[in-house]
DNA sequence: ACCACCACCTGAGTGC
DNA sequence: TGCACTCAGGTGGTGG
């Protein structure tokens, strides 16, 4: 499930099942689940076993579980999880095992029953066909604004000045916030896009510059803003940057408020359930469909080794740069 | 420093 | 049925 909704969708399911939870046992099925992490997989078992689970932590597509540290003074450490193409986190207990499982965290939740019982145990089954995506056990570091690191849902009003809200997983600290974020900097966005000599779906695909967004919503947002994915951001008016940023935001909202897209059942939530979102594509695998604002119909064309989808009336070619 | 391209994988669908 | 080829929602490293 890969895009902000969909990761954000994963990450809110994960929520109330991990934080506070203690890991109780970790198997490794697949190494190839482990290309960020810097270790083999025995080091990641004996790092992440035993430990406390803070909280779900997401910034753009990564979404981090902050560790409790053991002693005073050890340096924070979070499970980092990047779910890639085609990444998926399950919860659940004793499930079939999926074809793609790659790593199965079995972790005890901090809950109890009303009678004081402590909840039953719940496996994390980390399920990824292509392999794109990854867990690792990361260092962090403090945020260079001081601003919390991401959004961590109900855990940001419970507990607002935990250790780890200030600190990034090492390995996400060079993404850019996301524009969902409350401390995402919308001029600073805005004067980055506008030094950009490539076209704006570039940029809006450059995690540095704005995380969370992928071909399906760059499409969307694109076609919200009445903007062709190739105009030069350099060139574009500042009005319309912003304009764009307004239209990303409410497409992103949108999609989450539907829980994410789902065109088959490798997007899902952690029960397994499909988002609605896809219903109300306008543009993105719409091509040969009536553009939703004018009738003309959408067309798919060839971008940076993948496809983008606009309508030719709406969303002109620019006209070819001089020179 | 930017920018464009390529590699990393598996599976589903298409055309011959 | 089989084979070759294309395509899929991402990221990182590499060269220019």
């Amino acid at each position: 499930m890969p895009e902000l909704p969909e990761v954000e969708v994963v990450r809110a399911g994960l929520e109330p099942a991990v934080s506070g939870a203690r890991v109780r046992h970790v198997e490794v099925v697949d190494d190839r689940a482990l290309t960020r992490h810097d270790g083999p997989a025995e080091d990641f078992v004996e790092r992440l076993t035993g430990r406390t689970i803070a909280a779900a932590v997401r910034r753009g597509k990564f979404m981090w579980f902050p560790l409790v540290p053991e002693r005073v003074g050890d340096r924070p450490e979070a499970l980092v999880t990047h779910l890639g193409m085609s990444g998926q986190v399950l919860l659940g207990r004793g499930r079939e095992v999926a074809k793609h499982r790659r790593i199965l965290i079995d972790v005890q939740p901090a809950g109890t029953d009303r009678d004081g019982t402590p909840e039953e145990p719940v496996e994390l089954e980390f399920v990824d066909q292509r392999t794109f995506g990854s867990m690792a056990i990361d260092t962090m570091v403090p945020t260079v604004d001081g601003a919390p690191a991401g959004s961590a849902g109900a855990v940001d009003e419970r507990d607002p000045d935990a250790a780890w809200r200030r600190s990034i997983p090492t390995q996400v600290s060079h993404i850019a916030r996301d524009p969902l974020d409350p401390a995402f900097d919308d001029d600073r966005f805005v004067a980055m896009a506008r030094k950009r000599s490539s076209g704006i779906k570039r940029v809006l695909l450059d995690q540095g510059v704005v995380s969370g967004i992928g071909n399906i919503y760059a499409d969307e947002s694109l076609w919200a803003a009445k903007l062709h994915f190739d105009r030069p951001a350099e060139r574009l008016p500042r009005a319309d940057v912003h304009r764009l940023l307004a239209e990303v935001r409410s497409v992103l909202a949108r999609a989450l408020e539907d829980g994410g897209t789902s065109f088959d059942a490798q997007y899902v939530n952690v029960n397994g359930q499909s988002g609605y979102f896809s219903q109300r594509l306008a543009v993105y695998g719409q091509q040969g469909q009536p553009c939703p604002r004018c009738g003309t119909e959408i067309v798919r064309e060839a971008f940076m080794n993948r496809s983008s989808h606009r309508c030719p009336v709406c969303q002109p070619a620019p006209r070819q740069r001089r020179r």
